[in-house]
DNA sequence: AGCACGCCGACT
DNA sequence: GTCGGCGTGCTC
């Protein structure tokens, strides 16, 4: 009988697929997982198409090793890897490994079960007798449940298997409990239940739609989004939630329950091997019936996917910067489009993007204008710094300071906002000037004194913090200059000594169970202050919280990134929003040294539209997107000149093209990174022109970067500075 | 991505 | 002499 070939996916990073015979006797299919010699290792590849290899290849080709025991790889997955290789320029192996996680499946645990076989042990130990009172029903109890009640270990067990008193079985995994769409029946506002039947109706439709809910913050939008789940589920296809990694709280999953009767299968970064296998093989069987999960939950190999959610869609989260740089919101609409799914879009202020799509009607908008349950937004006032600033080296403004100690004497929550971790940007010696930077990159050290430590945010170095100035030899000369979180912490305490103060920052949690722990402490009311990084604006729910000071507001403005205002506006709208989720009355403070700004206009007036039709009047008349679309390549080195040597060499390569602009080489906006020197290229074109394309042609014909060199391709990049 | 192969310096 | 550092290129 004649060989059969199949073209095989390598989870590595290469582009090629690769022929393989199928040995007799493995039944394989297309979209089959499988593992092949690679080189001089095996690898974990996925049967890509049928094949007929060229002749000249015939004494090279290798025997496929083995199927694995998974669920196949569905055309529309495959489908999904094809058109992001296609558009991020990443190796389609590099985009497989994602779907696969990291290339490697986990091992999945195998329950054992065991019953008696009726064969009478040849001797009778207090242990064994133990062991065989439990299982004295005769019926498959399931190993470690025997182990427990018994109390006796799982070498009894397995002494009683190899005599054959006891048979075990390998015990199916019982599947997880199922979310029931009719479990809690939402009491919905006129409002909601216009949005919940849109909804309902997007998801019963059967097609590639896109929908944006776009709602205030504290609207249920949650609660509405969820009709669509209950929809999907009657349906009896899958559901995904996306969010941002950290707003995967477990107050999120409580609301899920309260709903549905049961809690979701969660995706994210700290699952164990074996839950993440376990959940991976649950998406693909179909068990899960709705997954929650970080942006890597796309690519999870659904049995029959039936609606994609993306909350808080205008998160910079979703973007992933490493690897294969791909935006989940964009690519979870791609997936849609392919499954021919509905994808809902949730958020209280829309990305640009998103907000164009609205507008052009290629989305339909799903509008939640006001607060539920009678909950009024906050009143946001600007705290002008430049007229009332704070005391020197302080940071809180009195009518600030007031406010905060007025509302913890009415037994209420404040919330001091301040996107900057550590406890100073900037440490200096007073005598000489000396400036502690990065040996490695071009940043300052940041003074985190609960680490006791000078530490770099771009490349994790550290250094205990000097008694002397190491340039002039002073002692006790070094200051602290610009707060962060950590100062804010102190000056709290000296202004309010008898509140109970938290801080929420990245670097002070250890993990996500432990950042649900204290986020269970806030809304438990354990807390008087909370201060916190951008952490804390993440969807979460602070019910006794009715102030938020924001200590910086322009913050976020100072870089030139055409995106600044966007993001500032985001940001700020839901720190605030964190406020008065169930009173009637709560108060938003904007310290700000420029109250003109129309980012800090529109949202003193609470006038989003004003804002959206400044910011996309800008971007229209510069082009940029959604008006235009961009890729940034990005040129780094060990060394200076060779860095800045191949991205003029790139400039002078790229192909002519009447749209395109190029512009650059400049040097990034982080120059120097862990030691390695950055330069930038930017490329430029309309809307609806194929960039993908036209860079795929630019990078064939430059030289392959060698040594030192590297070079990253982002197409549709997040900061376009 | 991971691994071998190759070419250079410093040691039992 | 050869052990091992990393830089380069290939994997059906």
């Amino acid at each position: 009988m004649a060989s059969r070939f199949v073209e095989v996916l390598a989870a590595v990073a290469v582009d090629q697929t690769y022929s393989y015979r199928v040995p007799d006797g493995l039944a394989v299919a297309v979209g089959d997982v499988v593992t092949v010699p690679l080189g001089a290792r095996a690898t974990t590849a996925v049967v890509w198409a049928e094949a007929t290899p060229e002749p000249r290849l015939h004494n090279r080709i290798k025997d496929i090793a083995g199927r694995l025991d998974v669920p196949p790889l569905r055309e529309e997955l495959r489908g999904l890897i094809e058109w992001m290789a296609g558009y991020t320029l990443a190796s389609r192996g590099m985009v497989l490994r994602m779907a696969l996680q990291r290339g490697e499946l986990g091992p999945e645990r195998v329950r054992v079960g065991v019953r008696v076989t009726g064969e009478a042990p040849a001797r009778l130990t207090p242990a064994r007798r133990r062991v065989l009172a439990v299982l004295a029903d005769g019926l498959v109890h399931a190993k470690a449940d025997v182990v427990l009640e018994a109390g006796a270990s799982v070498s009894v067990i397995d002494g009683l298997v190899d005599e054959g008193t006891l048979t075990a079985t390998p015990l199916k995994p019982s599947p997880p409990p199922e979310p029931d769409p009719g479990f809690g029946a939402p009491d919905f506002t006129p409002d909601q239940q216009r949005a919940a039947e849109a909804l309902r109706a997007i998801a019963a439709a059967d097609a590639f739609t896109v929908a944006l809910i776009d709602g205030v913050t504290g609207s249920g939008k949650t609660e509405v989004y969820f009709e669509a789940i209950a929809e999907a589920l009657r349906r009896g296809r899958q559901a995904l939630i996306l969010m941002p990694e950290i707003a995967l709280t477990g107050q999120f999953l409580d609301r899920f329950a309260k709903r549905f009767g049961a809690r979701p299968i969660e995706w994210h970064s700290e699952l164990t091997p074996r839950a993440r296998a376990r959940h991976w093989t649950m998406a693909a069987s179909g068990a899960a019936r709705v997954v929650v999960g970080a942006r890597s939950a796309l690519f999870l190999p659904y049995a029959d996917l039936g609606l994609i959610v993306v909350d808080e869609e205008h998160d910079a989260a979703y973007k992933q910067d490493e690897g294969v740089h791909y935006h989940a919101r964009d690519m979870a609409v791609v997936r849609g489009r392919i499954a021919r799914i509905p994808v809902v879009l949730a958020s209280a202020t829309p990305s640009l993007e998103s907000e164009v799509n609205a507008r052009r009607g290629r989305y339909q908008r799903i509008h939640l204008p006001s607060r539920f349950g009678g909950a009024a937004l906050p009143h946001i006032e600007a705290i002008d710094l430049t007229r009332a600033p704070p005391p020197r080296g302080r940071y809180v403004s009195p009518p600030l300071a007031e406010a905060v100690g007025h509302a913890i004497a009415q037994g209420e929550q404040a919330l001091l906002f301040l996107n900057r971790r550590g406890y100073a940007p900037l440490t200096l010696c007073r005598a000489c000037g000396h400036r502690f930077a990065c040996s490695s990159c071009d940043a300052w050290l940041v003074d985190h004194r609960f680490r006791v430590r000078l530490v770099c945010h771009h490349c994790g170095f550290s250094m205990p913090r000097p008694k002397a100035c190491p340039q002039c030899g002073a002692e006790d000369s070094l200051v602290a200059c610009g707060p962060g979180v950590e100062r804010l912490e102190e000056e709290a305490a000296a202004l309010f000594p008898q509140a109970r103060i938290l801080v929420l920052s990245s670097d002070r949690i250890a993990s996500i169970e432990q950042m649900r722990e204290e986020l269970g402490a806030v809304a438990e009311g354990r807390v008087d202050i909370i201060i916190g990084t951008q952490l804390v604006a993440k969807g979460h729910h602070f019910p006794r919280l009715n102030l938020v000071g924001v200590v910086d507001a322009d913050l976020g403005l100072a870089n030139g990134d055409p995106r600044a205002a966007e993001r500032t506006f985001q940001l700020l709208n839901q720190v605030i929003g964190r406020a008065g989720r169930e009173r009637t009355r709560s108060v938003g403070y904007l310290q700000t040294h420029q109250p003109q700004h129309p980012v800090m206009k529109a949202l003193v007036a609470c006038d989003r539209e004003a804002f959206y039709a400044s910011e996309i009047a800008a971007r229209e008349r510069t082009g940029y997107p959604p008006f235009g679309r961009l890729a940034s390549l990005i040129v780094s080195a060990g060394d200076r000149p060779t860095a800045e040597a191949y991205a003029r060499r790139l400039a002078a390569l790229a192909p002519f093209a009447e749209a395109v602009r190029v512009l650059g080489p400049a040097e990034a906006p982080l120059a120097v990174v862990r030691g390695r020197f950055r330069f930038r290229l930017l490329a430029k074109s309309p809307r609806g022109f194929d960039l993908s394309g036209w860079l795929r042609q630019w990078l064939a014909a430059a030289p392959r970067p060698k040594g030192t060199l590297k070079l990253e391709v982002d197409v549709d990049p997040q900061s376009f500075l």
